[in-house]
DNA sequence: TACATAAGAATAG
DNA sequence: CTATTCTTATGTA
């Protein structure tokens, strides 16, 4: 499916997403130098967060709960919507209205616009969120990542 | 303050 | 029923 790249701090994983190409390293490498975040490539270090990727692609229900996160970015709404997001169950979906209603918002479109700047794909299932009739509406890194992703967890994979 | 948004609702076909 | 357009609210820079 594609390399994941992943980044954490001393605290928990704060980053995660499909690596798109060099030029996508060079965005995310900065976005980290911008924060004064050394990056320090020690793959070692990522045993277990490798460990929880490889049981969810294999089709296992892995919620990540476990995981400590650590958001480097992100407003208090974000956070809200992101935390609200890892609640969904797995095999769940859920609708960006339902989101929104569980925060007592009226901003269905403020959800999106969080959960696009959601640094933790499948870590925060954002992909599990779709519009309020089915339909997928969008995706960072890419509608069919998505197709796969709630594929995957309907036991349908591939691979 | 202005811009952008992964939505929604409404309308037309 | 489906496709298309328009509207509105909210977050962020």
């Amino acid at each position: 499916m594609g390399k994941i790249f992943l980044a954490k701090t001393n605290k928990g994983l704060s980053f995660a997403a499909f690596v798109k190409d060099h030029n996508w390293l060079d965005e995310i490498t900065d976005f980290f130098k911008k924060r004064d975040i050394l990056l320090d490539h020690n793959e070692n270090k990522f045993r277990l967060e490798k460990n929880l990727f490889d049981n969810y692609f294999k089709g296992k229900k892995e919620s990540f709960h476990s995981l400590p996160i650590d958001f480097i970015s992100g407003t208090p709404f974000q956070r809200k919507v992101w935390l609200e997001t890892r609640k969904i169950p797995f095999g769940k979906i859920g609708t960006y209205k339902s989101i929104a209603h569980k925060l007592n918002h009226r901003g269905y479109r403020s959800i999106g616009q969080a959960l696009s700047r959601n640094p933790l794909l499948i870590v925060i299932p954002c992909h599990r969120i779709i519009g309020s009739d089915g339909s997928l509406t969008g995706f960072g890194a890419g509608l069919e990542v998505k197709e796969y992703l709630l594929r995957l967890e309907r036991g349908e994979a591939s691979a």
